[in-house]
DNA sequence: GGCCTGCTGTGACATTTGTCTTCCCATGCC
DNA sequence: GGCATGGGAAGACAAATGTCACAGCAGGCC
């Protein structure tokens, strides 16, 4: 291996980022070239320094580092994504996988096993948790409809029926429809425990 | 300042933890003598290893860091406490402050405020953000009694009236009572908002 | 063409939730 | 003693929520 190896990190957390950032550089073979707090910045500055790795957290301000891992793929196809999260839920890392992720990290680990990751996913290797995929195949994909996950995800902060029935221009009627249907798909008792249910899948 | 500063971490995400030891650790004036990932070993540690300073995470697995840091205080004067968290809930810098910690600090600010933070704090300084300062002492303090409170958290889920009066062994027709007060106090319209708010400003 | 699924909408119904008023009882304060 | 205060509880009522059955319409599949 003769040259470095160029990151793009992305992370909200300030002290989170700047620790990784700092020892991500003391390796030798690793150079942060972009860091980034905002899932809006990913792709601008991604198409800009042309890292190697992008190093993604999913739930960011702006855009879900989700989304900006399934740009990069058509954007910028040479830079290989490493999802790396606070939460391991199935769906994330379902999701992560279908928007081309090569790797899907926790932030419970061990520090070493960053750069570890890093080598492993540039060398055309898959990182991924073994027991977290194992329970992504047993959690099965995702049972709610567009529309389910639209009404539930408006309904997170104790929105009405009205209320939501305004953000996603529908009738409340058809609220409540939506709101029932994916309770019971969740085997809940009311909408709170549902987006509870929801989320932890990583659902919504 | 001719000795090492000793410092307990305490820190429940892996990665987290790792990245804020290794980076203390390089500085000369400062050695991580005790890592730990759950609030139930704070003390304990503390009292074998005698830190000048304890870094505390709030929100742990087993006990919170600030319940940990106000039995320090009784437990091991000469230590001082700083709150790291990821939150700056008013709520939380008013109960830090309560719980005799030397300071308060936010996982957003650049990693650099860190050691300066230790460093501040060990000098006898007190190291609060003024802004989260200003936001906590205009929050004004805690509307909430402890029974609001109580059945608040317990409603945090979903849980249905029923479910709450068998958690905290109280009539459904009192917890729908307290219910209403807290959604009063907070200027909600319903638990869930209610939930929200309390969480928002660190009343739970 | 038939069949299924998903999206949108209604109306009716039972249950739950939120609000208000009132009550009892203990505590503490003057 | 007189009197406010606060925890606990009940009942009554209106509003919101959850369920169900049903219906129209689009698209995809065999």
């Amino acid at each position: 291996m003769s040259s470095v190896i160029k990151v793009l990190l992305a992370e909200d957390q300030g002290m989170m980022r700047g620790a990784l950032a700092l020892l991500l550089g003391l390796e030798e073979d690793i150079e942060i070239v972009a860091q980034v707090g905002d899932g809006d910045e990913i792709v601008p500055q991604a198409l800009a320094v042309r890292p190697d790795i992008a190093l993604l957290d999913i739930e960011l301000p702006g855009r879900s580092g989700l989304d900006a891992a399934a740009d990069l793929r058509t954007r910028l196809p040479e830079c290989r994504v490493l999802i790396l999260t606070t939460f391991g839920r199935p769906g994330y890392l379902r999701r992560a996988m279908e928007a081309g992720a090569s790797g899907f990290l926790v932030k419970d680990g061990p520090v070493e096993d960053l750069a570890a990751a890093v080598r492993r996913v540039l060398a055309g290797e898959r990182v991924i948790d073994p027991a977290l995929a194992a329970a992504a195949l047993s959690a099965g994909p995702n049972p709610l409809t567009q529309r389910e996950r639209d009404v539930l995800a408006a309904a997170v902060d104790g929105a009405t029926v009205a209320d939501i029935a305004a953000k996603v221009h529908l009738s409340p009627a058809t609220v409540r429809n939506y709101l029932s249907a994916a309770i019971g798909k969740t085997g809940t008792r009311n909408r709170m425990e549902a987006v509870r249910a929801a989320r932890q899948n990583g659902w919504l």
